[in-house]
DNA sequence: GCAATAATTTAAAACGTTAAAAATTTTGCA
DNA sequence: TGCAAAATTTTTAACGTTTTAAATTATTGC
């Protein structure tokens, strides 16, 4: 299963043999060390070209004992709808023409720091980017007591700083809340994730500075709900007592659900009950009618945080590599940054 | 960076001089070679566990030449809702329990092979998984004559066997099209990918297969075609002469837009145009009015991917490593299938 | 022209693992 | 008891890289 018996991939043997110098003098050159005389560097850097030479990462590891690998823990129940793969995006944009991979491990035990302290005892990678952050987030206090490079999504109460990109939901929630109301809204209601996440905070926040008392909280039902219960709950809110003639829905299938639930309820969308969705894709430029949407855009969020943990593990202090991400009504997605984005004022 | 100052971390060498026996024993041993004593065996692997020993992946590697390391290829055109994490889940979920981890690898460049080729040389995986197959894919023949492992995401019409997984295209489009007739569709048209993917002949084919000669191509549009420009041609073709009153789409972003061109055009999607579309997430069980939808499992895919892949590193030959997948009408996804799944008959 | 110093290169060790070859101990049997 | 064979363990080398210490060559000042 090798491959075919063609001659063997050059190594800084083989290009110290072609030069008549030795082993070492070759990889000082190649890292263009400037005890290696000039003519020397070239003459070694050109002969590398030609024969094609590649560093073996395996053998580079295990000298130095650093991977070249980063680390993105999959949660299980990220949206279904490319959550990961605009994040993914983003990074591997952010990684391009760095000598870093990507690795992407799936949490299955969903243990909260289960696998992260397997990658830092098996030195799987060196550094990780995780998300479903929580105010006291286990992994955040572990990776940073022992100085592992990581970056968050989402931020924590924690009383130190760490490395973290965040989507500002506050705002979101507060602008959603706004256009429920302007529409016409007079009994919002907000969809909010699982409460041991920060962001649902946020969320809230945002949510009750908009609609002060009038504002609820849908009962029964999170983020995580699968569509079709979902759609089945709010379909039993929507012809209960006092039921919300708006709502805040911070995902694309939450949003997707709602409408179908509020069709099937025989109401109208967007008329009977109003709607302000967050989306990441742009599904919602596609469905009819229209109702009120905002972006976050994933694909930022990726470029960002691998930007970010490339500079912490560069050795970068934290304070600089903090970003909370502003809402966007256009689909029209910001140009990346450049060099891991801004930093927070 | 490295992390606080705890005792490094175990090796081989600490386990032997624990037990008092060489480094090569408690290698042998741990790999449960027969050579060593049982009772030896067990000592060591309990020692092992006691001390938490992991072995060294980059060490490992650099000795064995292998990766541990299986490449999914990333397509930047990939279909924006879910396709990879889809994949992605089902990949993982293969490589759960084993030692293998995946790679993610982005084909910026585009060049059909040049990504490829560089896994290769510098044997960056021990195998490759990849999509968006053509019928004389250059890189299923380059993998195959160099003996390199791979499973592709597609067939090919090349004169020899490989491994593969695939979708039922020719099935779906004929279902598809089916539907359309028995809801009264009189001139049904089908939207297509890029002409060099395989798959597209297929969908022809099944297309063709259940309308005969009504059936027509939707021209300048591709499946490739972004969400917002698809709706402009698609809404210029519904104005314009002998429209289409029946359409396939092969894919949850066209369905998604092509209905929104469809309401914007003042017709009733469903009514005075029929849909049928292909669907791997489920988002059009939340799409009002309802159009009939057929499920691609994603995820099963890239578990079954992943299984051939690993069968396929082990040395098992490529004829029992091929499957194509069949159509669901149900959500209800398949119990994955043990080891790989299913040989192809 | 020669010591002292600077500039450049080389030799050697180490990272943690596997595996081939050599060495040792144990067992079986005359 | 002795000795060949079997069973078990140890020694050693190697994978390709980086880096420290040592060695060599070139340059300078007098």
């Amino acid at each position: 299963m090798t491959g075919k018996d063609v001659r063997p991939r050059p190594t800084l043997r083989t290009i110290a043999s072609h030069l008549g110098v030795s082993l070492g003098t070759v990889s000082r050159a190649l890292s263009d060390d400037p005890l290696i005389a000039r003519e020397t560097r070239e003459k070694v850097r050109a002969t590398a070209e030609q024969l094609g030479y590649t560093p073996d990462r395996a053998a580079r590891s295990l000298r130095t004992g650093r991977t070249g690998t980063i680390i993105l823990v999959l949660n299980p129940h990220d949206e279904v709808l490319g959550f990961s793969t605009s994040i993914i995006r983003g990074i591997t944009r952010a990684l391009h023409g760095t000598s870093y991979h990507l690795l992407v491990l799936p949490d299955f035990e969903g243990q909260r720091d289960g696998l992260i302290r397997k990658i830092v005892r098996n030195r799987l990678a060196d550094g990780v980017i995780f998300s479903r952050t929580e105010p006291q987030d286990i992994r955040v206090r572990y990776l940073t007591e022992i100085r592992f490079p990581f970056v968050s999504h989402g931020r924590t109460e924690l009383p130190f700083v760490h490395p973290f990109v965040d989507f500002d939901n506050h705002e979101f929630a507060r602008c959603a809340a706004l256009s429920l109301l302007e529409a016409g809204a007079r009994r919002p209601a907000i969809l909010l994730p699982d409460p041991r996440f920060t962001f649902g905070g946020h969320l809230l926040e945002g949510f009750r500075v908009a609609t002060g008392t009038a504002g609820r909280v849908l009962p029964g039902v999170t983020l995580d709900t699968e569509g079709g219960a979902f759609a089945a709950v709010i379909g039993k809110i929507l012809r209960g007592p006092d039921p919300p003639d708006g709502l805040v829905l911070p995902g694309e299938i939450s949003g997707l659900a709602a409408m179908a639930a509020i069709h099937d309820a025989g109401l109208r969308p967007g008329q009977d009950v109003h709607l302000a969705v967050k989306q990441t894709s742009g599904v919602f430029d596609m469905i009819r009618p229209r109702i009120s949407s905002f972006y976050e855009d994933l694909v930022e969020t990726g470029y960002l945080m691998a930007g970010f943990l490339l500079r912490r593990i560069e050795g970068e202090e934290p304070e600089k590599l903090r970003h909370v991400q502003s809402v966007r009504v256009e689909r029209q997605m910001a140009p990346l940054p450049q060099n891991g984005g801004p930093a927070l004022p």
